[in-house]
RNA sequence: GGGCGCGUAGCUCAGCUGGAUAGAGCACCUCCCUUCUAAGGAGGCGGUCAUAGGUUCGAAUCCUAUCGCGCUCACCA
């Protein structure tokens, strides 16, 4: 203003660190000033720099590369800031009360098999985030809603009863299954005892056909596979498609017809109905589920402190949409079905209750979000941790609640993230390439094992503490290597590479943590006490080189690191960070030989320095939900 | 077909409120261990930022179209 009047709006004012390249801590772009100077682009940057240099103390140096102004801060200045850091308990990490309440849900899991690698990186997004969340002062609920009833279960179920009596799971049989893989294991029988079954219906069906025998008796042959008299079109249906034999047997409406699929849907029907039996069955078989889960998710190190059951919240939101039709927030179709009309957002319409009375997922959806926030009336957020598939299913839940006057609705969110595949292709259940969790994750601990033994530098830990670390190494390099990526892009899991405990990765930022706190100890053993470390000033005389300042400026930068993975709901932003940052260290730590200094300021300049690494290293990894070894 | 998202080095990914010569890691090649952890460091090779237009001082970034991939548009959950 003081040099071009006051035309000059301060949005066109842009300043950016100073590319690595380039002398200089920020820049400035002068273009935008063009207009006002009237000048050229470069003489334009030599007036303001020197009109800065003469007015701001901090600026010690200023040079101009075409239209960018770069300006060189005092060391002065970044020591003070070291000061501040240092001086500042768990710097960045500190936790100023927002006042604020977000739940954050993850996981969500079918009760009918076992956790696989989807899960994995919904949980630990779900967890991170949460915890990023509260490191920015808010207060966070975890919670997630387990998928207990439905017609999945009770094809374990009927599996089971039919097929596994006295199959019991570990802890009550000692060479049984995890209790969720053992009832995984019954949802994969059914599947193939479906199968089988319709095999041998699409054999009868193509015998006949080419036999020709009368049709009478063709329909008794079928009526022993369940089919009742009215079912007679749907098998009509297929012969009259002319399929090919193999057709056939896949043909899904033939499936769906075959005895042991009905006999499931009759069981769902009476566990609808509270039948004593099948509901003892599915409380004994969920427990084990349960059981199972608990000990993935220790395994995981994820935690809940809030559990919704869809067996309570399936019948939820009924209410409300009847009162939202009551209202005319909803419309009613002749056959008495509810709908929801979106086309002010071009979106097709909802349905929320079927003609019969019943509802479906959206319908338990809504009622879930109203149930939360009335158990939570200070809520400020609700965030869904669900993958990409479902972001029309989120958009439209939330229009829809806003559509029933919640104002709340804004404060929803879709924590949407995109789909692992492997580097051979997608994971499709049905061709069983799914990766089990309990099994990657004891892999990638067993591998993390190896390599630590070849390495060595194990003297002296208990055997204890040696598993420990094996675990911290293998679900440290595993979580990380989930985290690394931006949640809403689909991204390529390589088992292998996952364990490369080289580059971007979790052991290798573990490792630097330890070999900090490895120089510590090193320096605390030769004498080099606390005092050696500069506890209440820095000394503005000392000299620090560009590696040194470099580091501050990382170090720096962590609190707003945080702010901005939390407003963007990204633990990637945190992990690319914190890449970076041991990088620079590396970097530093090579070059600069610490326990050599005969200067003792210095000296504990750069323990000082050294150890705050440590600490945001340990503070980002933990946001991670990764722990860091003090010695690996 | 409509909607949403993605497309950056051989591979895996950053960068995107428009700014300088497009960045890492892996892989490949050359160097560097008498000193605190070599799971390290220095350097090299490798790019039509899917394609074509547009907007402007300036585009990987914004707009439009096209191509390719994914998801979705269920009286499944």
């Amino acid at each position: 203003k003081e040099l071009y009047g006051a035309e000059l709006e301060s949005s066109l004012v842009q300043v950016h660190k100073t590319r690595k390249d380039f002398e200089g801590d920020l820049t400035v772009v002068v273009f935008p000033f063009l207009k006002a100077s009237k000048k050229s682009p470069e003489q334009t940057a030599e007036d303001i720099g020197e009109f800065i240099i003469n007015n701001v103390d901090d600026v010690v140096a200023y040079n101009v590369v075409k239209g960018f102004l770069n300006f060189s801060i005092s060391t002065d200045f970044w020591l003070r800031v070291f000061e501040t850091i240092s001086a500042t308990e768990n710097f960045g990490f500190s936790k100023p009360n927002s006042g604020k309440t977000i739940m954050v849900e993850y996981s969500s899991p079918n009760t009918n098999k076992p956790l696989h690698l989807g899960h994995l990186r919904n949980n630990f997004l779900g967890y991170s985030v949460a915890e990023i969340l509260n490191a920015n002062g808010h207060k966070v609920v975890k919670t997630q809603i387990i998928n207990d009833r439905g017609i999945h279960i009770c094809k374990s179920m009927l599996a089971y009863k039919k097929f596994g009596e006295g199959d019991l799971p570990y802890p009550e049989n000692l060479n049984g299954l995890k209790g969720d893989h053992l009832v995984g294991k019954y949802y994969v029988v059914f599947d193939k005892e479906l199968k089988k079954e319709a095999l041998e219906l699409s054999k009868k069906i193509v015998e006949i056909k080419k036999t020709g025998i009368p049709r009478k008796e063709f329909y008794d042959e079928i009526e022993k596979f369940g089919f009742a008299p009215h079912e007679r079109l749907d098998i009509k249906t297929i012969l009259d498609k002319n399929l090919h034999e193999d057709a056939i047997k896949n043909d899904i409406s033939l499936i769906l017809k075959c005895k042991l699929m009905k006999e499931a849907q009759e069981m769902l029907q009476k566990w609808e109905e509270g039948d004593e039996e099948v509901r003892a069955l599915w409380q004994k078989m969920n427990g084990w589920v349960y059981e199972g889960f608990a000990e993935t998710y220790k395994t995981m190190g994820v935690d809940f402190d809030e559990l919704y059951y869809e067996s309570n919240t399936y019948l939820l939101g009924k209410d409300v949409v009847e009162e939202g039709l009551a209202k005319k927030s909803f419309y009613q179709k002749e056959d008495d079905s509810v709908w929801c009309d979106l086309s002010s957002l071009k979106m097709d319409d909802k349905l929320l209750l079927r003609a019969d009375g019943t509802s479906v997922y959206m319908t338990q959806d809504i009622g879930t979000a109203i149930e939360r926030y009335k158990n939570h009336p200070d809520l400020s957020g609700l965030i869904y941790t669900v993958g990409n598939e479902q972001n029309h299913h989120f958009k439209v839940l939330f229009a829809i609640l806003k559509k029933l006057g919640y104002s709340w609705a804004d404060g929803c969110h879709h924590l949407s993230y995109g789909m692992i595949e492997l580097p051979e292709g997608k994971m499709k259940s049905r061709e069983g390439t799914v990766v089990d969790a309990d099994d990657l994750m004891e892999m990638i601990v067993n591998d993390a094992k190896e390599m630590t033994q070849e390495r060595g530098h194990l003297e002296g830990m208990s055997e204890e503490e040696k598993s420990g670390l094996y675990s911290m190494i293998g679900l440290g390099g595993l979580k990380y290597f989930l985290l690394k990526v931006d949640p809403k892009k689909g991204m390529v899991f390589n088992p292998t590479e996952s364990i490369d405990l080289n580059g971007n990765t979790g052991p290798f930022i573990q490792y630097a943590h330890a070999r900090i706190q490895s120089l510590l100890n090193k320096a605390e053993s030769l004498g080099y006490s606390k005092s050696y470390k500069i506890a209440t000033g820095f000394d503005t005389s000392l000299e620090i080189n560009q590696k040194e300042v470099e580091l501050i400026k990382s170090l720096n930068d962590f609190p707003l690191v945080v702010k901005e993975a939390g407003e963007n709901f990204s633990p990637a932003i945190i992990a690319n960070y914190t890449f970076d940052l041991v990088k620079e260290f590396n970097h530093f730590y090579q070059t600069v030989d610490i326990l050599r200094e005969e200067d003792k300021n210095k000296l504990g300049f750069r323990l000082t320095l050294s150890e705050k690494v440590g600490n945001i290293i340990k503070s980002s990894m933990l946001l991670l939900g990764v722990q860091v070894p003090n010695k690996m």
